[in-house]
DNA sequence: GCTATAATTGAACAATTGTTCAAACTAGAA
DNA sequence: TTCTAGTTTGAACAATTGTTCAATTATAGC
């Protein structure tokens, strides 16, 4: 029979995630996909691919939960808060790392991997853009004052992520944790 | 001739700050410290304990450049700002990594490495404290608000440093980075 | 059933890894 | 010079790495 390709990216991506591109072993992801070595190469060439497989399906649904977050809330500011609070702030029973997948690829890996670098950055840049049509959409709704400028706001709204995810993966209270984010988002530029 | 020991651990800081604890391997090591594998594990034990050496050199040179940073200038909020200013804003002929190297090394090793990455954020914290200890000053000369939280701001200058030496590893402006960062400092509690 | 195509298996390979240690070298005291 | 304690050397080792491929098993059309 053959495999459920899908779910073995999704595994990989969660391994892939927790240990990096260097510290997962070929032989971690055949224990954890249930795969022979064979089919692995067979069904994604090399472990770079199915890397960059993981790095794209990881990019493809942080990009939907952000739209499910912006159709859930009237206020797409608040869509943000949320989207932003659901990932920074650890609910215990879930195993995932705190650390963005794409941000961690980036600092990982140096010119000797450029290629796969790049399609992580890539993949931060479509993030971006997508964080970048919310703020336009709360602009829209009234929400957000006129004058921002909603791709620098992205940018910004990328720095604060990339800090508390990061920070997040020390020994942090969730109080100084969600803290942190209020502060964060009533520093935006309220409309009048 | 014995080799300098002070010497050898600051090149392997460099090396491993680049390529990270897996992505450094020891004859990389041999070759950038001009050592032999009997020299290194003569002087240092193992890739580890030297790694943590590195660790220890970076954390200290950090708080150094703090301190110096605070004798600089006669206001400690301003001494902060340059202090940030000058690992995030790139020179262009400097090769350090925009990267912070604690924050990179929790990030890289989950915990089969524990003890390193504990080891770092043992390192974080001491740089934390001293933030908190510039902040305080800032609050006896009287350019912060007397209510204001010192050691919830040194955590919070600790996510934004990390937010923008993490998104400083992608093709950013100086202007854009430079904007984020004078805003950052901008949204802080000023005294009355 | 039979055959042909597709997928899976796992032993094996060459390259690379961190580390060791007997031999060679060095520098200073006698 | 001779002795000795301290260093350095680099070939070698066992373990681990990513990857391959001939043999085996499964699937589907007749």
């Amino acid at each position: 029979m053959k495999y459920d390709r899908v779910q073995a990216i999704e595994k990989a991506t969660g391994l892939f995630w927790k240990l990096g591109f260097q510290g997962t072993k070929m032989r971690d992801l055949q224990e954890h996909l249930d795969m022979r070595p064979g089919s692995i190469y067979a069904g994604f060439g090399s472990k770079e691919l199915l890397f960059k497989e993981a790095l794209n399906h990881y990019t493809e649904q942080s990009i939907q939960q952000i739209r499910l977050c912006a159709s859930q809330h009237d206020n797409a500011l608040i869509a943000l808060y949320e989207f932003v609070k659901a990932i920074v702030i650890v609910t215990g029973d879930t195993q995932k790392p705190t650390n963005c997948f794409l941000a961690k690829t980036v600092a990982e890996l140096d010119n000797n991997n450029a290629e796969i670098s790049l399609w992580a950055q890539s993949g931060l840049n479509k993030v971006e853009e997508e964080f970048a049509a919310v703020f336009t959409k709360a602009q829209a709704q009234g929400f957000l004052d006129q004058k921002a400028d909603c791709l620098r706001l992205a940018k910004w709204l990328q720095v604060q992520i990339m800090g508390l995810r990061t920070y997040g993966q020390l020994q942090v209270s969730k109080e100084d944790m969600t803290d942190m984010l209020d502060h964060m988002f009533s520093s935006l530029p309220k409309a009048a």
